[in-house]
DNA sequence: TCGCTAACTTAGCGATGTTCACTCATCGCC
DNA sequence: GGCGATGAGTGAACATCGCTAAGTTAGCGA
């Protein structure tokens, strides 16, 4: 598969950035491993040489980050519409968790080297979880807004984050493990625990989750 | 800092073994990163050359595996001693938590081959997570015997266990996030968690939060 | 036509995981 | 005491990786 791709006009440099980015994008979707997008690889999709690369992208890293922060942006899009087709904050709150977690299995490699990479300082991947942190943190002051959740909105979003993100990475992490129909689990533990942190605001500093249940089995 | 290490005698070539797992372990400990912990660095700490790591270690991953068995020990322990430590089965899951998440910012490097790692066919990584989603998953097998819990164990347990590996992954890929204190985090994200697994299997299929909230309400 | 500079390449460095053929030292045995 | 077998451990090399310094080519303005 010869690319003869040809040098670019005077000031057309930066059309080899797309390029390139489009390659790395494809390339990493096709093989789903980060450590098999090289930087040869994807000189060689191009039909460059690999030091070319290295004019529109500071690393390796770099690369993978503009490639995140590209296809993070449905994650975006999604999140939006999760949150607008909902009746009422809650609901936005559950069809959020569900869309975020069919995103990260949507894109398992991309959400792995955003969310379950080394902490780097290559500070854009933190800034794109920070987005996506965003959109739930807005369900959440909403929640909190209509009276459904108590207390700190960044704190409960961050207990909401860990529910959806923690489900999303053991599925990518673990697919052999003999999970569920994701999309009800993923919807039934966003509700659960939504339901927990509305409840808990409301008892007694450690009362006991027994007199919880007993007082619950009355209402039925 | 010479490591004139001495051939080992006739029957002892094991204890080459033991020199290069130890070694493996202080390095990933002390470098802190994976990435690092490569084989000639090893080798140079024991004293011996690079190869010799093959006659015990089919690969890089199988080193890196045996040091996450070797050190994952300490999470077996400290689960079952939360558990035992518990006046109840519930309370039990919550300090399950609280020492799962521990061990993971105690251990992260460790804790991220093992749980945020790429699938890969090296199994014994997923035995040692199978581990410790075992032992979460007796708590919940008492939450449920005593009735604080309702419906499948397992699957209980999956969402238990994903609320904890979310914390715990989260605190470790996004270290720069403003968390709060993490111990009281992580019992109150925990124990948040669970009351909304009992409530939930408790209440109509989709009763909205609101009237949960409401009747709650009632009650204080 | 010439020169400047943007666009790109060639060649190579150091490091990594991994393999193969090899050496060397020790042990049991005659 | 010598000796052969065998287990313990090497040396040298391969392919690949990210990355860099120095060079080359091609097109536009003067």
């Amino acid at each position: 598969m010869p690319e003869p791709r040809k040098r670019a006009p005077r000031g057309q440099g930066a059309a080899l950035r797309g390029e390139v980015l489009r390659a790395a994008m494809d390339l990493l979707r096709e093989t789903g491993s980060e450590e098999s997008v090289s930087l040869r690889a994807v000189a060689g999709r191009v039909g460059v040489s690999v030091p070319s690369i290295y004019l529109h992208f500071a690393d390796k890293q770099a690369l993978l980050g503009a490639v995140c922060e590209e296809v993070f942006g449905a994650l975006h899009i999604a999140l939006k519409e999760a949150s607008s087709d909902a009746a009422d904050p809650f609901e936005a709150l559950r069809r959020q968790g569900v869309a975020y977690v069919r995103f990260a299995l949507a894109n398992p490699e991309h959400y792995r080297i955003v969310m379950m990479g080394a902490p780097s300082d290559y500070q854009p991947v933190d800034e794109i979880a920070s987005g996506a942190f965003g959109h739930l943190l807005a369900s959440v002051t909403s929640c909190v807004g209509v009276g459904v959740l108590e207390g700190d909105p960044v704190r409960l979003g961050m207990q909401l984050w860990a529910t959806a993100h923690g489900l999303a990475s053991l599925l990518i992490a673990k697919p052999r493990f003999p999970w569920p129909p994701v999309d009800e689990l993923v919807d039934s533990t966003m509700c659960a625990a939504g339901i927990g942190l509305a409840v808990q605001s409301r008892l007694p500093r450690d009362l006991p989750v027994g007199e919880v249940v007993t007082q619950l089995e009355a209402l039925r």
